[in-house]
DNA sequence: CTAAAACATAAACCTAACTTTAGGTCAAGA
DNA sequence: TCTTGACCTAAAGTTAGGTTTATGTTTTAG
């Protein structure tokens, strides 16, 4: 069992936050002693999955509805294994479009080195995207898709 | 030249939101009509490079930055540069975290999905990590590193 | 036993990025 | 002429996810 300051260190968390966690519900069985929390394996455990699911988008009025799941055993497996499901096609739909981001982010630090090796801007100006080197004209293609 | 409202109907953005990044110093150089904004293609072009900063991350008074740069000539192309390949930096970065919370969804989709076949909780708690199939393993991995 | 460190709560505060509201201008069509 | 719709501003409101503050209690080290 460890105290909110040996787990804030743990996951480099401030105590605030981890105190803004259980007032928010999200660790639903956690215990006490003399008014002091006592985190155990299940709240580690827990914690990892708040940064996953964090990490994935999920608000926290729905994380704190997974971890009440998870109180109610077995029988809500089916929902948590959808909401699972759920959560990895969000990130797959976001790391699309951080490929595209990252697209039009490539094609400007070439049309600037360009610029700046040829030190002429409105010869770039006027460029047009069918005049572009092929590897820059599928980077533009993507960036804007 | 297009009206907010057009702009608004192209980029799917709402009226107010235009008007806000207006007001943050977004389009240092927008004409205007008897008090209407007028948005020419350097808006336009602003506008695609505003979406693509902030999916990078970036912050309204940072993008602002920017903007005033462009308007200041080709003097201020190496910050430009710089300031883009910074956002590639941090979009990698962002994509490797993704690729870390993908791993620990996917693990817990089949988790839950072993869970759910098998009907018992017991057996799959005290599940060890190197008693998972490979490929599982390899998530985890992945996902605890 | 006592002092400091670590814990506790409730409530106010903070920030970013918008959105809404209230009130006003202006151009075009019936 | 009137009224409708699209535009304008300033200022207040909203939301999520915390953080800070003020105050009080418990644990621990000497």
């Amino acid at each position: 069992m460890y105290t909110i300051g040996q787990v804030s260190e743990m996951f480099g968390l401030p105590i605030s936050t981890l105190r803004y966690y259980d007032k928010e519900g999200l660790f639903p069985t956690m215990e006490r002693k003399n008014g002091i929390r006592k985190f155990g394996e299940t709240e580690l455990e827990a914690l990892r999955v708040i940064e996953c699911l964090k990490a994935s988008g999920l608000e926290i009025k729905d994380i704190k509805l997974f971890m009440q799941w998870c109180t109610e055993g077995p029988t809500t497996y089916p929902q948590r294994k959808e909401l699972f499901e759920r959560r990895r096609e969000a990130v797959n739909e976001e790391m699309d479009q951080l490929r595209k981001t990252l697209a039009m982010l490539e094609f400007k630090c070439w049309y600037y080195d360009t610029a700046i090796a040829e030190g002429d801007e409105d010869r770039l100006q006027s460029m047009l995207p069918d005049k572009l080197p092929p590897d820059m004209q599928a980077l533009y293609d993507i960036a804007h898709s």
